[in-house]
Formats: structure tokens, sequence, C-alpha cells
DNA sequence: ACCTCCAAGTTCCTTAAGGGAACTCAACCG
DNA sequence: CGGTTGAGTTCCCTTAAGGAACTTGGAGGT
């Protein structure tokens, strides 16, 4: 586990980010619509925009060329971190969500039902929690002196 | 999707927490085990253990009245924000795993196999990744002005 | 042609948070 | 009865975040 958590950390870390991520993912994706949705200070958007694209989270592509505008997107690499957004969901709703319900639901478009999601294993697609495994070194765990 | 983001993050959303979690989760529990291991400043360390026995997804207990002397274990509450970490290990093996391949490894009890984590449908079963899905409004959503 | 408005950033200043090392306190250990 | 260990606090200092104003460059109105 020890570091695939921080390497993660290093790059979606800090507060903003998962949020930056989240509105991108929902098509809120210019700066001022950004700054605007999510109240944070200009020079900090800036700051974290330019570091999600140095990580190739986020691309940078020009929407207009006659008046120079641009907008951010998700990378590949960016769409697969919505999976963790999407689980932080569920906690949030199962344990901080108010009286009112949880604030969005999700339609699986395979099935087509409102839906949530679980963790399964990959080997035998049963469900796998964190009391359901065994956490063994890997490959590249760091070598005990 | 808006706010339930916003509250988990309100929990675990500077980055030590997800660390701290990992520690508690993985038996490391002890105050100076997690300062060492962590290398994070005592003053930080304790103001987060506060925040997030407060937040109920850790509990302090005493594991020796002799000398009095505490530990930190994940409550059902936190055990699930574990699901969160799990599936960041899973992007971090993934995209920034070095040359050495991850660092950890889950077997799973079920079927004892080493696997990762997949996100289903909790309705059908199926994949259920940020393209399997539209987002809808659901009952606790603002209400548009 | 001029004034003005965006969108997308920068710059500057102030305030809050994090890091580090030293200090506290109580209790057991020999 | 002096030293050690666990679990924190306290103090200082440096870095990062917040906020508001300033910049730039092309468009649009009159």
């Amino acid at each position: 586990m020890t570091c695939s958590i921080a390497r993660t950390l290093d790059v979606i870390g800090e507060p903003w980010s998962p949020l930056i991520l989240r509105d991108v993912y929902v098509g809120t994706g210019r700066f001022d619509q950004l700054q605007n949705d999510l109240g944070i200070s200009r020079k900090v958007l800036a700051e974290r925009l330019k570091w999600l694209v140095e990580q190739g989270v986020l691309e940078r592509r020009e929407y207009s060329a006659k008046p120079p505008r641009h907008e951010y997107a998700l990378t590949p690499k960016g769409t697969e971190l919505v999976e963790v957004l999407m689980v932080m969901v569920r906690w949030g709703d199962r344990w901080t969500a108010g009286d009112e319900g949880p604030p969005v639901l999700y339609r699986h478009h395979a099935c087509g039902r409102i839906a949530h999601v679980e963790l399964h294993c990959s080997e035998c697609g049963g469900p796998m929690g964190p009391t359901d495994i065994d956490v063994l070194p890997g490959p590249g765990a760091p070598v005990d002196a």
C-alpha cells in the first residue's frame, strides 16, 4: 500500500483538485466558471490547473481561436481519477448526507437504473472491500534495511 | 455530485488524512509510530487525529491502563473510507507505478487470488466507471434560484 | 477610431496553516 | 530515584492560501 496512495495524493492531494476534476467531469471546464463555482482564488486555481495539466490528468484546449479562449478537459488518466471521486461520493452520501438525501444520482447506462458504485474483485467479481483482503508486499515494495 | 465530494473532503481532504487512515488500517495506530512512519509534524498529527476522532472515522482507545497508552483504530465509518484509498491505490498503480511494479498486492479472501478493485453497479453488477453513467440531480440537490 | 467588455491569467499584500525542535507530564523500569 | 517511553503541547518561523486589483488581447457596439 505504502506509496501508491502517496503518489496519487501527490497529484490530487490538495483539497481543491478533486473539486476541480469534478467540475471538469460534469462539463464546467472554463477558468471563470471554475472560479465562480468553487469560490477558489484565481491564483490558486491557475496554479492547480497548470499542475494538473503537467501531470497529464487535464488538457488545456482552445475552443475558440478568433478570440483565443480555452477550456480544460479530462484526459484518460484524469477520467480514471473520477473513479476515486465516485467512491468519495458514495461515502459522502452514506455518512454525511443531510436529511435531504444525496445531491446527485447516477444512472447506469448498461441497465438504466439509478445505482451507486460498489467495489468488486477483478478476478472473481465478488465484493471486495477493506475487510475482504489481505495486504501483501508487492514487487515495488521498499526493501527493509 | 455537487456536495458529497466536498463533504467527504471536509473530513479527509487535507493531504495527511488519507495516509493516516492507511497506516491505521494496516495496524500502525500509535502516535509515535504514525509520526515516524509518515514524517508528519507532531503538532499537525495531533490536530488531525483529534479531528478524525471527532468526525467518527477513528476511535482512540486505551490498549494499556497500567501505563496509560493509547492507539487509534478505524470505526465502521472509517473502514468504509478505506474503499476510497483502495481506488486511489489502483490509480496510483496504473499510472504512477515505477518500473518496480506496485508496492503492495491485495489477496482477495473470497477467491484467494491476487486482485485489484473494480467499480461495479449496485443494481446490475456490471462495470460502472465515469463513462458508464449519467449524472442526475438528486433529492438533496441545491435549488437553482 | 474609440471606449468598453469579456476570458484568462498575474501580481501584490495580508493572513492562516504547516514544519521543526524543544518542552511537559505521568508512569514504569531497574 | 534518575532515565526512558508514549503521547502530546508550545513556540517560532517559513511557506502556502485568500482576496482584490491589475494585465492582455481580441470583439463588439456606436
